[in-house]
DNA sequence: TCTGGGGTCCTAGGACCC
DNA sequence: TCTGGGGTCCTAGGACCC
């Protein structure tokens, strides 16, 4: 099916439940009972990160309000993530597989996207290469997996997807077409809750449908978004996507091989908070803000980078998201982004609305220029002193340990 | 039961420059 | 002196992904 050498194939290996999958390996009683993850106190707010098939089976979903998956699965076990674990496992698995596969980019914190062209002599058939990639990673790492094995990694992607839980896949060269006309709009990769309320309104159901229409009249509907929705019905292009740059799960050392891959950090960092109650009380909000600077400068500071710009965004009481963005002087350090900040949350808070999140995005980033400190003055090299000072000590001691400005903690 | 937290990318309008 | 067009940057908003 895959004889050709020179044909393009593509595997998707995606990790089923991943952090329930994690949390059960730490703790083997989670076994066989409805596990979700989102937050420990099913009655605050939050939502589902993960649940585990059991409550999938009652009707919880990711993304789901803590409190709805509760109400549906009142049976399940409620647990807090834990990212760092997470990530720690997602790299465990991304090892084994570099170690078998010659070409591969992990595209989440649970997916990997897999080249085999031309890998047969090499490794052997495609259908038997995916088969013993999924064996090692249920073996080693004690996850299950599903996989897709196609002529594009995007129909390998939906594959995958399909046949979860524990899936093994294959859209057999030519049936690409075959395979996603019956989908629902939804299983195509950037078709979300709007595009597809926008394309059942114009009568359309499923891939199939949308893989009718031709990419001109998509982009002139739907703009950029549109063309690519349109190349996608059609299962895509033939060769890996780019890895993520900067993302918690790619290897930080890793030497750029290609301009276009050359980027090894982030283009954007953020923290956010949700209030357990809408807030207008001036000193809370100032507080929260503090504290959202104070984390997202240290992880810019982590990353040895810089910021150009600040934007400070709240979702208010009423559901709607506001956001007031501006520049950053040059090697901005803690004080400065703090200032800024709290200039643009003054502009929010004209709408006189409580606020249920706050959060701040650091923008506009690039590495730190260390030369430049040979042109500051003392006041400066005083100020990043302090600031990776602050840095050392929260890493050894917590956050609690050091704060800026005053306000204990809520 | 009203949607958390961390990201990416696109678009539209205005300012500014040539 | 007036007008137009193109490029680029900035800001705000929105969609989507895991």
């Amino acid at each position: 099916m895959f004889g050709m050498r020179t044909s393009p194939v593509f595997a998707h290996l995606d990790l089923d439940a991943f952090f329930v999958s994690v949390e059960r390996l730490d703790d083997p009683s989670l076994a066989g009972r409805p596990v979700i993850v989102g937050g420990a106190d099913p009655r605050a707010r939050g939502a589902v990160a993960c649940a585990s098939y059991e409550a999938r089976a009652r009707g919880v979903r990711s993304g789901m309000a803590l409190r709805r998956a509760f109400a549906l699965c009142p049976a399940a076990r409620f647990l807090a993530p834990r990212p760092e674990r997470y990530l720690a496992c997602s790299r465990a698995v991304r090892e084994l597989l570099a170690a078998r596969v010659p070409r591969l980019v992990q595209r989440s914190i649970d997916e990997f996207a897999i080249d085999l062209t031309g890998c047969e002599r090499l490794l052997g058939r495609p259908e038997e290469v995916v088969r013993r990639l999924g064996d090692v990673v249920e073996e080693h790492a004690g996850i299950t997996c599903s996989t897709g094995l196609a002529a594009t990694p995007l129909v390998a992607k939906v594959a995958a997807g399909q046949g979860k839980p524990r899936g093994r896949v294959v859209v057999p060269r030519g049936e690409e077409a075959d395979f996603l006309a019956p989908l629902p709009l939804r299983a195509l990769p950037g078709v979300g809750p709007r595009s597809e309320e926008r394309l059942q309104e114009l009568g359309l159901r499923t891939v199939g449908d949308l893989a009718a229409i031709p990419e001109e009249a998509l982009r002139e509907a739907f703009g950029a978004h549109g063309a690519t929705l349109a190349r996608r019905a059609r299962g895509g292009e033939a060769r890996l996507p780019a890895p993520a740059a900067g993302a918690p799960w790619e290897p930080r050392e890793a030497a750029p091989t290609d301009a276009a891959f050359g980027r090894r950090f982030p283009r954007s960092l953020s923290r956010e908070h949700t209030f357990s109650v809408d807030q207008d009380a001036r000193e809370v909000l100032d507080r929260a803000l503090v504290r959202l600077v104070e984390a997202a400068v240290a992880a810019l500071r982590a990353h040895g980078l810089r910021a150009r710009s600040l934007t400070v965004h709240a979702r208010f009481a009423d559901l709607r998201v506001q956001r007031r963005s501006g520049r950053l002087p040059h090697e901005a350090e803690e004080r400065e982004v703090l200032a800024l900040a709290r200039r643009l949350l003054e502009r929010l808070l004209r709408r006189r609305l409580r606020v249920r999140r706050l959060g701040v995005r650091l923008q506009g980033l690039a590495p730190r220029l260390h030369q430049a400190s040979l042109f500051e003055g003392p006041q400066f090299r005083s100020a990043r002193a302090l600031g990776e000072a602050l840095d050392r000590i929260r890493a050894r001691h917590g956050w609690a340990a050091v704060r800026l400005g005053s306000g204990e903690p809520e």
